[in-house]
RNA sequence: GCGGGCAUAGUGUAGUCUGGUUAUCACAUAGGCUUGCCAAGCCUAUAACCCGGGUUCAAAUCCCGGUGCCCGCACCA
């Protein structure tokens, strides 16, 4: 589907909608309604179990959304950000004023005001690097980070968090202790980072709000043993760095042991790479072929990282790859910055007297754009029904409960339901409308199952009564005692984990 | 931010160029009849001109500003 026939189907099943749409909406601001946010929360949790569940030694942390101002000084984010932007006045090209004055003033233009690149800009004849002509604009910095009044006075500032990771390093020190003094260490934060993005875009894919699911695994830079015989033989769809500043953006299936033995990448990054790529392919059922891992290069990726993949999934409603998640060597930049900011040194003693800085692997997704690359990927016409193929431990309702006929089966399948329900199911009640518009908008929501209680059902009576159990993708029927339901839809609607030693 | 395009019930739309009836139609939603395991049928109801200003006897329609969305550029540290 198109984005926009996506969209307005999404808004209308009350998946999503702008914030404050009363008012016309926030740029690049959403709120999730019920089937969107069950559906989130289920991204999140399944994101949880398959990344955490890679190490006993990986925990999950809830931090501050807040951060004092020396944490993004120290990270790099506050001066960064700043970069000025100049727009020719000409051919209303933008351009990072850096790019501009590269000819007339190599050093930079860092630390200089607006005020100052602007009379640089004017008096030494910076040109257009597009269409040569001198008609520059007065440089606007941009901010990127949401800066906040802090305490009485207000003359504190704190930065609501451009990303989860730097909540991650802050509590490495602490959770060395609480983790026993051991690496590798995995923090992970399932949270919300805030960006002022310039030009908020594609709906959950450019949000100025939004939510960041991050493992940061501190390693010995030494010694990182992975169990690499359990994805040795996978093979993965890579386009490397080295073929795409040659031209070629073609995939590449690739056996994950000869990424290492002749890709030149250390096994404990292809050893989680692989489970990246299993997660979006195994746990959200993202079709193998629709997905890519994309090698950034040196000049694209961010200079601390040492190895960057991008995980990316052909998403027809916007246009082709977009990238869902990420695995970063970042080495030991991060507690490196720390370290100077704090001016406390954050490396540590391992058993047997070695001190290192640990190094940092992060493995990083988007709940946001998952649900709607979920949405693009499984929802759609099947023939004559719109049918969301969610995996069935992802559906925001596991069971719908239908009576045959209100008036003589409400009351035994309301029963049923609370019954359902009682038992940890995430289970919906539908009476309206004939049964047909029921299994259609089951099927519109995604839920797996529909049990449908008739006159049958009340005829055995409470106890040993069976119902009609119905399959969202094949619409097949089977007749169930109500007694085996617990048990066949908790079954079935579990979250994978992955496998370990 | 820049340039271009767009904005009518919950959804999709007609009407806008050329100002003038009670703003069109379908689907969806709610109620009723009927039916009783896959969006059936009939009847009824609810429901919209993005916001603000201007021009005019009269604005969904023309003009200005704002907001939002789409495409391209830039940005995405």
């Amino acid at each position: 589907m198109k984005s926009d026939e996506l969209y307005a189907l999404l808004r209308r099943r009350g998946v999503l909608w702008p914030t404050a749409e009363i008012y016309g909406g926030a740029q690049g601001l959403y709120d999730y309604g019920p089937l969107g946010a069950a559906l989130k929360r289920r991204v999140e949790e399944a994101w949880t179990a398959w990344f955490v569940g890679l190490s006993h030694d990986y925990y999950v942390i809830d931090p501050a959304e807040l951060l004092p101002e020396a944490v993004v000084r120290a990270s790099g984010h506050l001066e960064n950000f700043t970069d000025p932007e100049v727009t020719c006045e000409n051919c209303h090209k933008a351009f990072r004023a850096d790019t501009i004055l590269e000819k007339v003033r190599p050093e930079g233009v860092d630390g200089l005001t607006p005020a100052e690149i602007a009379e640089i800009v004017r008096t030494r004849g910076a040109k257009c690097p597009n269409c040569g002509s001198s008609a520059l604009s007065v440089p606007r910095a941009f901010n990127m980070m949401f800066g906040v009044d802090f305490g009485v006075t207000g003359r504190e500032r704190v930065f609501l968090r451009p990303e989860t990771a730097q909540s991650s390093y802050l509590a490495f020190p602490r959770m060395w202790d609480v983790g026993r003094r051991a690496l590798p260490l995995g923090i992970a934060v399932v949270g919300k980072a805030y960006r002022n993005e310039i030009a908020p875009r594609q709906v959950l894919f450019r949000m100025r709000a939004f939510t960041q699911s991050e493992l940061q695994i501190f390693f010995d830079p030494e010694r990182f043993s992975v169990p690499f015989d359990r994805v040795r033989e996978e093979t993965l769809p890579v386009v490397r760095a080295a073929r795409r500043e040659a031209g070629s953006e073609a995939v590449e299936p690739v056996p994950a042991e000869d990424l290492v033995r002749s890709g030149g990448l250390p096994e404990f990054y292809v050893y989680h790479l692989v489970h990246s790529y299993r997660f979006f392919r195994d746990v959200l059922g993202f079709p193998a072929g629709r997905l890519r891992l994309l090698e950034k290069s040196d000049r694209e990726r961010a200079f601390y990282n040492r190895i960057q993949f991008d995980i990316e999934a052909d998403l027809e409603s916007l246009g082709g790859f977009k990238e869902l998640g990420a695995v970063h060597y970042r080495g030991d930049y991060d507690l490196g910055r720390h370290s100077a900011g704090t001016g406390k040194d954050l490396s540590v003693t391992l058993t047997g007297g070695r001190t290192v800085l640990p190094h940092v692997l992060e493995l990083t997704s988007g709940p946001d754009r998952t649900v709607w690359a979920l949405a693009d990927l499984h929802l759609g016409r099947d023939g004559e029904r719109t049918v969301w193929h969610l995996p069935p431990y992802l559906a925001p309702v596991a069971v719908e409960v239908f009576p045959l006929i209100p008036k003589a089966h409400g009351a035994a399948a309301l029963a049923l339901a609370d019954e359902l329900g009682a038992a940890g199911l995430a289970v919906h009640y539908d009476d309206a409308g004939t049964i047909g518009k029921r299994y259609a908008r089951a099927d519109e929501a995604g839920s797996p199952f529909c049990v449908t209680v008739d006159g049958e059902t009340v005829a055995e009576g409470p106890n040993h009564g069976t119902v009609t159990v119905r399959d969202r993708d094949s619409k097949a029927q089977s007749r169930v005692p109500t007694g085996d339901l617990v048990g066949r839809i908790f079954r079935a609607t579990r979250s994978p984990r992955p496998a370990l030693a």
